[in-house]
DNA sequence: GAAAATATTGAAAGCGCTTACACTTTTCAA
DNA sequence: TTGAAAAGTGTAAGCGCTTTCAATATTTTC
């Protein structure tokens, strides 16, 4: 069960080069002979070794999928759309998981230097321009999924929009003290959200109230975690008046904030941002992104462009939409 | 930043052989040259390609995770384990995600046969007797995970067990009436589950009553899915007298099953098997099983393994654990 | 200071495949 | 029939690395 093109050689009685032939669906094999090979390799159970074809083709058929810490519902829906895409090509998947211990960028480098792949999807990877350019350096074909670097293709949420849409659904309702529950300072997604916030209060004609942007105190995972929610929810209800709407910067948090509330009694209408599975069950209004969508799409611009030597880059942005459940409203 | 041994062989005025032996650590190297050879290549940005060194070496330091659907918690709670353990080696680990499209065995010959491991993790593929006969034959080093093959490495939960734990629970609380909600027929989890079921209520001197062993008619993911169990509810709420409590083949069948009940505004004691991330947050009652360390622990094992040529079969069992929250209970 | 022992290096073969090129066989028009 | 074109096949080089073995340089020993 472990042969090589030799022994199929030898006991079809042709060349290797015959057998590479077979194999490669080349039209100048006699069908007889072809036959005669194909029943061989059959018989003897043979494929040709990725690593060696990889190696003398400089071509593996393989896409790698880049993902962090493989635990939430966002990813899966993106690699869903990936794996479809896929499915219709004799690519083939791998996936690969960036651990938390160590630097993204350096996991990278050292994944991108090894060659495993044809092409990279780097999904929800968030890195500087200065990272993700020490990366593009390694000159791979490569697709950026929820993450943006002007170089590169990428596939995006307008993550200004998304807050901004969530914003302006309690301002319609007559929402004026308005909560945003954040995370970590640095993580670009919620800088822009934050943004996406303060500009829709100002465009409104309403002044940002500082006290009213909080995060909790327990930061990992950028801060997008529930007990984060639960602080920041706290720190919020500390202030008087509360406020009279929330906007949380993913359904975890929100999912946090709720139970803080529910401690007090209280339940603010609140929207989420990501639409988790667990949103639909227990009613959280919030912000759905695209992601299959993104995740397929992503994947056949990357096969489009594996080969060309200078594929033009495709950059798209989503806008999210607003899922409206039960707990965006007053009395929820 | 694509450059081979040769060019950093060539840029630091020694032989390729030299620079392999200094990215093998081996001890004939002067520290001078190795100095030179490590800045050089540090300059350049060289690492060794993988499938050069996999071809050459024979071995490649990869281990591969081979899933089906990457859509739901289980695995994700495995893989954390796996990836724990791989993190601790210099192995990397790559996912591959069986498709729904194509029966699992073919994919699993094909994968095997293209050698991109040195050893295989297969989590909750459940494939017959004869199919995995026929995987051992590729002479892979493997470990399954959540399935069962008297000649493999395996680590799984015990899902007679589970299910009896689960129904003597309600026994032992004075419910006579207990129904199942099963899966598809073939599932040999759901089979084992079902077995567990029923002895534990012939144990208890009851007449397993087959109308209350249901499955809905939603097939997809062999019946372990929502519809399902809201179909199955359905089914149950239809004879009279409704049973008392329910015994669920899973998680999701239980949210589909606990829905059914709503619209009927009925809310009978019931109890899920997986705990998916989700059972948490609604209260589910539930079986939970040692995910986490399944993953770790097949890892261990099969890394253990990697290199020897006779390895001893190691298989463990474990039981899973009733997670009691508000379902189980008369006045959820 | 020379021989022996040891440390360091390079040349070359090989891992299993693809593919350019050369060679042989078949086909078919004249 | 013949010979040129077409079709089929094999030889050999190469993909980028590891590793054996032989060669050379350095150290140690007395």
């Amino acid at each position: 069960m472990s042969n090589t093109i030799y022994d199929i050689a030898r006991q079809a009685g042709v060349s290797i080069a015959t057998v590479s032939r077979v194999f490669n669906e080349s039209p100048n094999v006699s069908s007889k002979t072809r036959k005669k090979v194909q029943n061989v390799a059959k018989e003897m159970g043979y494929q040709p070794q990725g690593m060696a074809q990889g190696l003398a083709r400089r071509k593996k058929n393989v896409i790698m999928a880049v993902v962090p810490l493989l635990s939430n519902y966002f990813f899966l829906q993106v690699l869903n759309g990936i794996q479809d895409a896929i499915s219709e090509t004799n690519f083939e998947l791998h996936i690969y998981n960036v651990k938390s211990s160590e630097k993204p960028v350096d996991q990278l480098k050292r994944l991108l230097g090894r060659r495993w792949a044809d092409g990279y999807l780097f999904v929800s990877i968030h890195l500087s321009d200065s990272e993700w350019k020490m990366i593009s350096q390694f000159d791979q074909q490569m697709v950026l999924i929820d993450d943006a670097y002007s170089a590169c293709n990428y596939f995006q949420v307008n993550n200004k929009q998304g807050a901004r849409k969530a914003t302006r659904y309690f301002l319609e309702h007559g929402f004026k003290r308005i909560a945003l529950i954040t995370a970590k300072e640095e993580s670009i997604p919620a800088a822009k959200r934050r943004q996406g916030y303060i500009q829709t209060l100002t465009d409104w004609g309403l002044t940002p109230d500082e006290s009213l942007i909080v995060s909790g105190d327990t930061q990992y995972r950028d801060g997008f975690n529930e007990e984060n929610g639960y602080e920041a929810m706290q720190k919020l209800l500390e202030q008087t008046p509360n406020p009279e709407a929330v906007v949380c910067m993913s359904d975890i948090q929100a999912i946090g904030a709720i139970s803080a509330m529910k401690e007090q009694n209280l339940s603010l209408p609140i929207i989420g941002y990501d639409d988790i599975q667990l949103a639909k069950y227990i009613g959280l209004s919030t912000m759905r992104q695209p992601m299959y969508k993104m995740g397929k799409e992503g994947t056949n611009v990357l096969l489009d462009q594996i080969g060309k030597d200078q594929p033009k880059v495709v950059q798209k942005e989503y806008i999210p939409d607003l899922i409206l459940r039960s707990t965006s409203s007053q009395q929820n």
